[in-house]
DNA sequence: CCGCTCTTGCAAATGAGTATCGATAGAGTT
DNA sequence: AACTCTATCGATACTCATTTGCAAGAGCGG
């Protein structure tokens, strides 16, 4: 009892103020979205979500992203992978680290960066709306930790 | 003579090297790109092909444009509307901002951005292969550079 | 000029995501 | 619980960017 159930929650109360319906569809994929702490894709979330309801549609699972999204409920990015990935949108703002091997995602975030582009944008006469940082890498060899038996 | 027709002449031996050959499309589709001072996506790099050469095909436009780019000749970049754009590849690497109101392209680079990046990279075990930095902005009215507070 | 095979144009195929539509099921009311 | 209203669902058709299969065509070394 976590943060899901009451993510869940909230996003319900929010539904409702907007006059629409928390249905067993949203239930479970607001769920499902709550337990992952990676970015899955529509068919990543489609096939977790299957597993518990059999009569889910995929259909579903992009509306609701859509919903979700326009309720700010979640985040969407679009790595070079070409598909839209997911992640709620409860959290402190952070950019993507992919590993180009694995497609393993790690988050972090730079307050310099932040600021440096907010510089940028204004020297050329540009307020920042939103941005996009992704640094695609490759694991490092520990630098500091012996492997055993290399 | 312009960099252009060095650029082809560039390409042309580049592609000999791998027993590819350099076609009449190859050669017009290479000269667009190298005139080209925008971002243009393929149906855009098409058209203006198409001006110059009426039984050029879409598919090949396409094709060519992965070629160029496993070759390294260009760059592509996804932006936010889904397409992929395309750019010339022989310039000092740069960043994007986008006009989220007019769609227009502003180039700059921030070795500041980049050494930070690095940083934030190796701190995480990553060395960065490659990045993607876009801003979107919307243009500011004031042309001034008054600050009335800071 | 020959011929090998890389390339092309066309059309059909993909694949992510969206729109349509009849059927279903939330949720307030009684 | 029954009733009603309509948001939402599942299935399916569709869009749009990009890719691919294939037969005809064109580089280029000889």
């Amino acid at each position: 009892m976590n943060g899901i159930a009451k993510r869940v929650a909230a996003f319900e109360s929010q539904l409702r103020k907007a006059g629409l319906r928390m249905t067993q569809q949203r239930r479970l994929i607001l769920r499902i979205l709550a337990e992952s702490d990676d970015h899955p894709d529509a068919k990543g979330i489609f096939s977790r979500a299957f597993a518990c309801d059999p009569t889910l549609s995929l259909s579903t699972v992009y509306r609701t992203m859509k919903l979700l999204e326009t309720q700010g409920a979640i985040e969407r990015h679009a790595f070079q992978d070409g598909v839209s990935r997911y992640e709620h949108a409860d959290q402190d703002h952070h950019d993507h680290l992919i590993d180009v091997e694995t497609g393993a995602v790690v988050e972090f975030s730079s307050p310099e960066i932040e600021a440096l582009q907010a510089k940028i944008a204004s020297e050329l006469g540009y307020e920042i709306v939103r941005h996009r940082l992704e640094l695609y890498g490759r694991k490092l060899p520990a630098p500091s930790r012996r492997k055993a038996r290399a």
